[in-house]
DNA sequence: GGCCCTGTGTGCGCTGGCGTACAGAGAGTG
DNA sequence: CACTCTCTGTACGCCAGCGCACACAGGGCC
């Protein structure tokens, strides 16, 4: 999947907010370790259980958690991009997570070995208290998707859904079918169908074949659930 | 509500798991810190956005983490008991979260001055790593909360809600009203009602105006879904 | 004992999402 | 160009949970 590379936003380790958000001396530190990869959509960067030897930093990457079930049903419990990491397991000490990591928008990241990283954290300093800060957007974000997969129905789960992804895109597009966006909501392909159906119907979204265009922003940010502006909002608190 | 104390598993700051689990010697020098309060059913702890002046170790008490949305719905995020601690955002950095939490079933917790505690986690000892095993095993919690609001059955909610809850306190019996209850689970207390019906006409628990008895465990464990051994199973691994 | 208040049981009709099934429509391939 | 595969549209019956309304029942209080 990587063309012949251009140097874009992606190839500065300095775009991933995290990184970008150390002061100079912790990130010449880190520097010579950061390694870029690229991430092909679908690659499945851990599994439930799984030991992870990286923490990765995403440029332009989105990265999925999502829990799948015993039956095969699945639901998505939080997304990550450039403002964050994937990984906190390491960091906070259980090395492994129940839940599976899945590149949901190809890109790249770059990426820490798992041992450099907790040496790192250890020191107690800036990259300590920005991953920690991190994983408390992280909680908010979970405990706001529980809540909205208890009382919010399928088109405004989607409107939220697609802000999120937008936000952490360069692009107002998005590489995505219904199928794999009911997969990650957790809800059956023909009600993202129906839902998209009528976004588009309405002039806030254009589809086809896998492909799907933000055409207005505004307008989705007023069909969408709260649960949107509270974790943006307490993602900016947070972060910087 | 606080009768006469009689000396009881809550009076020992090493009922608490994560207490019990400190070295003697970071024990030593928390405890001359630690106050214990009592902490009556329906107290509000904090409030969404509001700053916390103490982390609280439960005994025998156990607190509900909630969200309340806009229009007044609710939905729990996630519970503590004697297991844990409430007030995980003074370590993580955000002071604050959005949500409340409230006490669920009445009892004793420790408490330890906000800035006390910031100080002891920053010397990077067994503090800090018991605190960020629990916060990666309450992590687990909100996201399987996530999955089993958008995939199970009331009642197989039910079943796990009255584990974890059993699983935190001293006896089998609950002092908690189907209203209540169904706040906690975001659903409508007549969902409530019949799902506690059927599990009591089973004979797995027999209730009464606010008092709910868990008469067969086992079987209660059948019902469940998924979702309770997973957290538990995570929680057993995190913490010791 | 009679009263009231709180908690529980039950019965509607409604609707959103599910499971299933199948038809059409792009887009790439030979 | 025909072929095939993937993606999207639509339809139908089904059921869990919702909102609402009201009846009943235990238990404390005067």
């Amino acid at each position: 999947m990587p063309k012949s590379r251009t140097s874009s936003s992606a190839d500065n380790p300095r775009h991933n907010r995290l990184l970008a958000a150390l002061p100079e001396a912790d990130y010449e530190r880190l520097l010579p370790n950061l390694q870029q990869v690229s991430l092909p959509l679908g690659t499945v960067m851990y599994e439930s259980g799984g030991t992870l030897g990286y923490v990765y930093f995403p440029t332009d990457s989105i990265v999925s958690l999502l829990y799948v079930m015993e039956d095969g049903a699945s639901a998505e419990i939080a997304i990550t991009g450039y403002e964050g990491l994937v990984g906190i397991s390491l960091f906070m000490g259980g090395e492994t997570t129940p839940s599976r990591a899945v590149v949901q928008s190809a890109g790249y990241a770059y990426r820490l070995k798992a041992a450099f990283l907790k040496k790192e954290f250890d020191i107690g300093g800036a990259l300590q208290h920005l991953a920690l800060r991190f994983t408390q957007a992280l909680i908010t974000q979970m405990a706001q998707t529980a809540v909205c997969n208890r009382h919010h129905a399928v088109e405004q789960q989607l409107c939220r859904w697609l802000l999120m992804s937008v936000d952490r895109l360069p692009s107002n597009e998005l590489i995505m079918t219904q199928e794999l966006i009911a997969n990650m909501l957790g809800v059956r392909r023909e009600g993202v169908t129906e839902a998209a159906g009528r976004l588009q119907k309405a002039g806030l979204i254009e589809y086809s074949r896998g492909r799907i265009v933000v055409v207005d922003r505004e307008k989705l940010e007023v069909r969408v659930c709260e649960c949107y502006a509270v974790v943006k909002k307490e993602y900016d608190r947070l972060l910087v």
